[in-house]
DNA sequence: AAGCTCTATGGTACAGGTGG
DNA sequence: CCACCTGTACCATAGAGCTT
């Protein structure tokens, strides 16, 4: 198993001050719809920008002086000119926003963006602990829908599978007691493998953080066991390793200014805490009641220590994060 | 580089619940 | 008892990895 976002040198210095795509940094920091997506896996690296929870551009290279710009194809069907094989020198920034405004004013987009519900609130937290973040915010974020790579199938379905296995049954049992009120065949819904925010904070602490929008009541009343299933695998994972690439992407971030330069890093990784942030959360819903209903249920089942340092937040954008 | 498959998620309709 | 609210089931869409 790997973990290691960072991309290569090459790649990087593109978006460095200096760099032949700097515009691109410079674009996206003034658009406040827009956010950075940089990452690689065993196959290849990309940069991508996304509005909300689309995904609007990658940028993967092919070689020094080339990349290829990337999408959906609903998106290359609107603006074909973006997409394809460009020159690093090329400025596509025009395309770019020509794209956007189509977007803007076709209503079938509105969902990832526009509705204000979770793409709009994810990318106001992804840009206030990222690109906006200042020399004392309380954390930053290292990287997005992060996941843990395996070298191939049979070790994921061994490391992975176990633990996804767990989950699912404890899931099961949950729609078994009472499917009514949480939900009837838990059992063969899937688990996510993907973790919104692998941040950073001030004193050393990994925060795993998983976002949900208020409306999403299964979705928060379930994420004890999304939040559990992410904690096994990050605390499974070598700690010196994952020590090491979050230093590494941080170091990146900060050098191309996705994560403000003067912001001061910790000396070392103290510990593991397992984050929920809920925006526009609605007090009249009863996910917060059955939220503890199903920790109390998996505590039972898993031992009473079970997510004891979970922290669960509120996040408007008149008061920033304050407790759930 | 494009198509295919798997999976996650938002929107929506409707059913059931609740409060006035 | 009615009007409004909430949450679930279902469906369509899109992201990501894999294959060629």
């Amino acid at each position: 198993m790997y973990y290691n976002r960072t991309i290569s040198k090459g790649l990087a210095s593109l978006l460095e001050t200096g760099g032949e795509l700097r515009w691109l940094f410079d674009f996206v920091k003034n658009h406040k719809e827009l956010d950075f997506l940089i990452g690689k896996n065993n196959s290849k690296e990309w940069v991508s920008i996304y509005r909300g929870l689309t995904r609007i551009i990658s940028v993967l290279p092919i070689n020094k002086t080339t990349v290829f710009i990337d999408a959906d194809g609903k998106y290359k069907n609107i603006s074909p000119n973006l997409y394809g094989q460009k020159r690093v020198n090329e400025n596509f920034q025009n395309d770019i926003e020509n794209l956007i405004t189509q977007i803007e004013q076709n209503s079938q987009f509105d969902r990832y963006y526009k509705n204000k519900k979770e793409g709009y609130f994810q990318n106001e937290l992804s840009k206030i602990y990222g690109i906006y973040g200042k020399p004392d915010t309380d954390f930053v974020i290292i990287d997005k829908e992060a996941v843990i790579g395996y070298s191939n199938q049979a070790e994921k379905v061994n490391l992975l599978g176990n633990i996804q296995q767990k989950y699912k049954q404890l899931q099961k049992e949950i729609s078994l007691l009472n499917p009514e009120r949480y939900g009837k065949d838990l059992g063969k819904k899937a688990i996510g493998n993907e973790l919104d925010f692998l941040a950073l904070d001030k004193e050393g602490n990994i925060l795993l953080i998983e976002y949900k929008h208020g409306t999403n009541t299964s979705g928060i009343y379930l994420s004890p066991l999304q939040i559990g299933m992410y904690y096994d695998i990050f605390t499974y994972f070598p700690k010196k390793e994952l020590e090491l690439a979050v230093f590494e992407m941080l170091e990146q971030k900060q050098k191309i200014g996705l994560i403000n330069p003067n912001w001061s890093k910790p000396n070392c990784i103290k510990d593991i805490i397992p984050v929920l942030i809920i925006s526009e959360f609605n007090y009249k819903s009863s996910a917060k009641t059955k939220f503890d209903e199903i920790l109390q249920f998996t505590r039972k089942q898993l031992g009473s220590s079970f997510l004891n340092n979970v922290q669960a937040f509120n996040f408007t954008m008149k008061n920033g994060l304050s407790k759930w």
